[in-house]
DNA sequence: CCGATTTACGAAGCATACTTCGCATTACAT
DNA sequence: ATGTAATGCGAAGTATGCTTCGTAAATCGG
């Protein structure tokens, strides 16, 4: 019999099976597992991608790590000043040009980046912990290869306004 | 020999292979692509899952429409409150139980989820559009994997106080 | 050298997203 | 019935995350 059950929710297809709404999820389940982790140090996921991206500059402008992070700029900015606020990064007015930001680790956002290492890592392994330790690596390839493709996507609407 | 380039960034491994990192870039493209997709409609993927976790229940107070939509119950409210200040959604006081607020679509929300319904389903399937369709398959199934997983933990760690 | 464009930020505003706290109301046990 | 628990919200505070607009400084063409 056709038309049976049209009341109300055949509209859209489960919550559970869209791939927003479990990204959605495993973002949050995600974030819970880093602070859960991290607690000892108070730092956010993203604090961590900046303090390592920063690490591995050495020296940089705020713009140059907002594209490391691939995050808007206002956002990084934000996040560099509660890290500046904690001493952990240092917010100098650039030698060359006085516009901009040179942003460096402090001695002691060094040590806390050494310090947040191993449960930052714990963290991030937890998150597909569930999986098989091959589906763990399909799961981050296929990621990667999303990122990919539609990172470029993204940077292109962004450009030429 | 051991030790080379001990300088600065063998700390951490590379942003591009974490699992949280990637997870925080699907959910960034993914809401880019709904907001692209949706754009006549100004609506975000979040207020989506609310009006069609909504539609599905008829009738709900703000508690059940947030574990719904595995969602902290103040961020909900505020969303809810959006929705209803575009004339979207009801929210009156619960007859059987005053602190409540029961939830209904208007009948102006009903059809935007009726309008909205192609487009959003446009953008859930854009964002894997970028692996096979075996692929998209097995991705899915992870992630519900993880989430069926651990979205337990989460719940449970919050119970108990 | 100087005006126009570009660039790096900052400020403001909106929408998630979560925590803690407090209030009002209901439900429950004695 | 009455004091206590549990419950449904709301308010406030912090952190992302994005957009738009404005400002100041650099750059570049002429």
């Amino acid at each position: 019999m056709a038309g049976r059950n049209k009341t109300k929710a055949d509209v859209s297809w489960p919550l559970e099976e869209r791939p927003g709404y479990l990204i959605r999820r495993l973002h949050q389940i995600h974030v819970a597992l880093f602070q859960e982790k991290c607690a000892a140090y108070e730092i956010t996921p993203l604090q961590y991608s900046l303090l390592t991206a920063l690490a591995k500059r050495g020296t940089a402008d705020q713009t140059a790590l907002a594209q490391d992070i691939a995050l808007d700029r206002t956002t990084t900015t934000g996040a560099l000043k509660r890290l500046q606020a904690r001493g952990f990064v240092d917010r100098s007015i650039g030698p060359h040009d006085r516009r901009s930001r040179t942003c460096r680790l402090t001695r002691s956002g060094a040590a806390l980046l050494r310090k947040i290492e191993r449960p930052a890592r714990a963290a991030h392994l937890a998150t597909i912990a569930d999986l098989s330790k091959a589906d763990q690596k399909r799961f981050i390839a296929m990621m990667q290869a999303i990122v990919a493709a539609q990172g470029q996507r993204l940077d292109a609407t962004r450009s030429p306004d």
